[in-house]
DNA sequence: TCATTTAGTTTACCCCCTAAACTTTATTTT
DNA sequence: AAAATAAAGTTTAGGGGGTAAACTAAATGA
């Protein structure tokens, strides 16, 4: 395997763990609170397509059906979403936002979007054409995995 | 804010939540079942810069020492690493590798390498270099977050 | 009507984390 | 020398995450 593949390999994996530890720390421990990064990335499918049930969240985010069940007590618990059985069909359940979940949320989101503002404005006006053509290229091979 | 900037957060997301779904459940799930990333990572460290002290991962890996306490534990536990008392100072301890551990570590780091190029090697040669420089920038911006 | 399948939940067990409080050891101050 | 303070690391409490198997309730098919 080539020099270069291997540079990239090792810059992708930093990017991945600096991300972490700087963006999903900061979000979580500093930014906001009351919902964590899964929380969020489950309220933002559900902004997108929404109402979804739990199979449907479960295919989105990924993971085990066990733990889309888990998360979504915890936001039902927090009065973020509510689950409302189909009306033929009462094994499925949709799930939508409260008033009080689509304030948070989108709270949460501006938060997010300010901070990595703040980090990505270090990129220059000439490179964001370059930023975008190399990370869509990625997000098509990740997403191409399953 | 312009809407590049914008496309280029929304990516940023994008690349971290699938790269974190396709390579962190990956290799948790089905390339190395006996170490977590969080384990892989703190090991990593180790590997580059050991032996260390628990003050030192912390430092290295973030998070508040009381986690990297408990990782250290269980990576004793696996009879992946061994503690040793500094001799003129009983409250610091140095972590280093055993055979096992390094044996396991080296496993996992060719596994995940092994993953990685083959999800990354969709990237075209000329791409290459344009990769190595936006994610070069990138990781540089987010160590600078500290 | 009974067997099978489906949607979602619960249980058991693993991992992660922070923050406060604690223990042990070293250093500094009195 | 003794007391106070600081440092290194651990434990506790409470939060989050996850998988897989087993379970419950409801729908479907034979």
């Amino acid at each position: 395997m080539s020099d270069r593949l291997q540079e990239a390999i090792r810059l992708f994996t930093d990017v991945m763990v600096y991300g972490q530890n700087e963006v999903f720390r900061k979000v979580e421990n500093e930014l906001h609170k009351e919902l964590s990064m899964e929380q969020i990335k489950m309220l933002n499918w559900l902004e997108r397509y929404g109402p979804l049930t739990s199979k449907e969240l479960t295919e989105l985010q990924g993971g085990h059906k066990s733990a889309t069940s888990s998360r979504l007590k915890k936001l039902v618990d927090k009065e973020y979403v509510k689950v409302v059985q189909k009306e033929d069909d009462r094994r499925v359940k949709h799930v939508e936002f409260t008033e009080k979940g689509a304030s948070a949320y989108k709270e949460a989101k501006e938060q997010v979007n300010e901070y990595l503002s703040s980090v990505l404005e270090g990129i220059e006006n000439e490179e964001i054409d370059q930023f975008i053509y190399i990370f869509s290229k990625v997000k098509e091979l990740l997403k191409k995995q399953n």
